[in-house]
DNA sequence: TCTGGGGTCCTTCGTCTG
DNA sequence: TCTGCAGACGAAGGACCC
């Protein structure tokens, strides 16, 4: 392991809730809830503010409301996140090649391979400056921790959070890491958590003085050896910038179990197409279908079939889908679908076979596509004003959806740099009002003071 | 109170193959 | 031809992460 904390951990701030703090003036300073607003939906991100109401991610949707029943319950707006989550990744990116991110509000940075910084001052400068540049490029905060690993960064940026910096001199990991909870080091989770309570294990120092030989007995020979060296403060996983994808999946909950054998049909072959569309935007192509199953009483399971070759044909796997199905009793309900492909590749059976009729000079012809293309997006129903989403007014101008129902929509008319607005109530139909695209959070540099 | 969606990695077990 | 064994691979499930 390297000596010098070069290694940054770049942690947003209650990212999805910030963003939309920084685009809705009015929800400044108040509890925010984004995720999931179904009867089975569940917290993605709260505002600090929300928190404060013990409100936390991954949390059902439904205990949120009663814990924090005034809050600002918003759906997700993954484009939006992406490009603000765009610009701060090429922040990094400045500092050097070296950046894996791990989500669209966290990543790792090696400062030293990057020229960045190579000591601890170097690199708290570094650290600084970044934090500094981040809000002035988006207006957001982010929290910053530095260490000679990726494990330390990380638990140093949970330290840092909120809006804050946390460096972890060499040579104190160990004193430092010793008395936190096992919880604390990345990979153990409540199973594994509870599983080293019931062996008397809950710091991580008990953990270390359990000897690497124990732990393996417990968890696991990967899981044992790589826990024992976390708890040594050992952790020499480089930063890697490039991972290919490995799986590609859609699935879907639904808001009421479907009893209706049939109906589990097409929602199956909907999924496969849905899953088919990602895999072609992504240019890949896979071996194995997998289907995945949630029953009534949250029992999950998943159905495998390996073809000979990688597809992206989406007959090939709706019918691979649909014999998966066969063997599964769905009887008493499934509450949620899933198909994915795994086993994946960059290149088809199909490209396989004219590459072969190619090099044989043959004038055999590729197998016939599998027409028609049924990979198609299903019509837009009916206008929908969803919670949150930007709009235009043509008297008013620009602002949000704050509800609607009963025929009608109400909006908050305001934009990032403006005061917290007035609010508005329209027929859905009305013809001045219109979906609009989301304005960025911070014009010319200028911080909009979140 | 009733548990999302998209992933990764690991373990166990069965089967096939040399 | 039979047996034992090791390794690869596939299927299923579990844990974890954000």
């Amino acid at each position: 392991m390297r000596n010098a904390p070069t290694i940054l951990h770049l942690d947003m701030d209650a990212f999805y809730a910030s963003v939309e703090q920084a685009s809705k003036p009015s929800l400044r300073g108040k509890a925010v809830i984004v995720g999931g607003l179904g009867p089975r939906g569940v917290v993605a991100t709260a505002s600090y503010e929300a928190r404060v109401f013990g409100v936390h991610s991954a949390m059902p949707m439904a205990q949120a409301r009663r814990l924090a029943p005034n809050a600002a319950y918003l759906v997700p707006r993954f484009a939006l996140y992406r490009s603000v989550s765009e610009q701060v990744m090429a922040l990094l990116r400045e500092l050097s090649p070296l950046v894996e991110p791990l989500s669209l509000d966290e990543a790792f940075v090696d400062l030293e391979a990057g020229g960045a910084a190579w000591d601890e001052e170097s690199a708290r400068l570094t650290g600084i400056k970044l934090r500094a540049d981040i809000r002035a490029v988006t207006g957001l905060t982010g929290s910053v921790g530095l260490a000679a690993s990726k494990m330390l960064a990380k638990i140093a940026s949970e330290e840092a959070k909120p809006d804050g910096l946390v460096l972890i001199e060499p040579g104190t990991e160990r004193g430092l890491l010793g008395p936190m909870p096992v919880r604390t080091l990345p990979g153990i989770g409540p199973a594994t958590g509870d599983h080293l309570r019931r062996a008397g294990i809950t710091t991580v120092d008990e953990l270390a003085e359990a000897g690497e030989d124990e732990l393996v007995r417990l968890l696991g020979k990967a899981h044992g050896h790589g826990l024992y060296a976390m708890a040594l403060a050992r952790d020499d996983r480089p930063v890697v910038a490039e991972r290919e994808a490995k799986s590609v999946s859609v699935e879907d909950t639904y808001d009421v179990d479907i009893h209706d054998r049939i109906r589990v049909g097409l929602e199956v072959q909907r999924l496969a197409d849905r899953c088919v569309r990602r895999l072609r935007e992504a240019g890949l192509s896979g071996r194995t279908i997998v289907l995945k199953v949630r029953r009534y009483d949250f029992s999950t399971l998943t159905r495998s079939e390996t073809l000979r070759g990688p597809t992206d044909d989406p007959a090939v796997i709706r019918e691979a889908a649909a014999r998966l199905l066969e063997s599964v009793d769905t009887t008493g309900g499934v509450r949620l679908l899933g198909v994915g492909v795994s086993g994946l590749a960059d290149y088809t059976q199909e490209d396989l076979f004219a590459q072969a009729a190619g090099e044989q000079g043959a004038l055999a012809e590729a197998p016939e596509e599998t027409a028609p293309e049924a990979v198609e997006r299903p019509e837009p129903a009916e206008r929908q004003w969803r919670a949150g989403y930007d709009v235009r007014h043509a008297e008013y101008g620009h602002g949000w959806v704050q509800g609607s129902g009963l025929g009608r929509v109400t909006v908050r008319f305001e934009t990032p740099q403006s005061p917290p607005g007035r609010v508005r109530t329209f027929l859905v139909d009305d013809p001045a009002l219109e979906p609009a695209e989301p304005l960025p959070l911070v014009l010319d540099g200028v911080d909009t003071e979140v």
